[in-house]
DNA sequence: AGGTTGACGGTTG
DNA sequence: GCAACCGCCAACC
């Protein structure tokens, strides 16, 4: 496994409730690596990458990463409102917006 | 060893 | 809104 970073990464992912999303940067904080978003997205890519809620991962302006249209930015949409997601026209409810609590920040910690 | 690539984010106009 | 930049930097040629 070369990549050091994806399993903290994935952890974090891991966290993130259903019926609820964060954001690319937002995952990458509470891994411990601010400003990287960037490679949230290709940890979430990686081939070797477990079962994760991927979906719930989102734009910082809550819109979809995928290009509109995409099949894979239907599927997403998709798995967002079967978990009872509100999303107007691209944009997602703010208020589905994840907010850690307490006890998720010591997960990470301890992790 | 050096250049390119992103499922990003923020700032600016 | 939108588009153009720019900073980011591990991964991967």
């Amino acid at each position: 496994m070369s990549s050091r970073y994806y399993p903290q990464i994935w952890q974090t992912v891991l966290q993130i409730p259903p019926g609820k999303v964060a954001s690319y940067g937002q995952i990458a904080d509470l891994a411990g690596l601010p400003g990287r978003a960037r490679l949230v997205g290709k940890a979430l890519s990686d081939p070797m990458a477990p079962t994760l809620p991927w979906h719930r991962v989102v734009r910082s302006d809550l819109h979809i990463a995928f290009a509109k249209g995409s099949s894979e930015e239907q599927e997403q949409r998709t798995l967002l409102v079967m978990e009872g997601v509100a999303i107007q026209g691209q944009r997602i409810e703010k208020n589905a917006r994840w907010q850690p609590q307490l006890a998720d920040m010591l997960f990470q910690l301890t992790y």
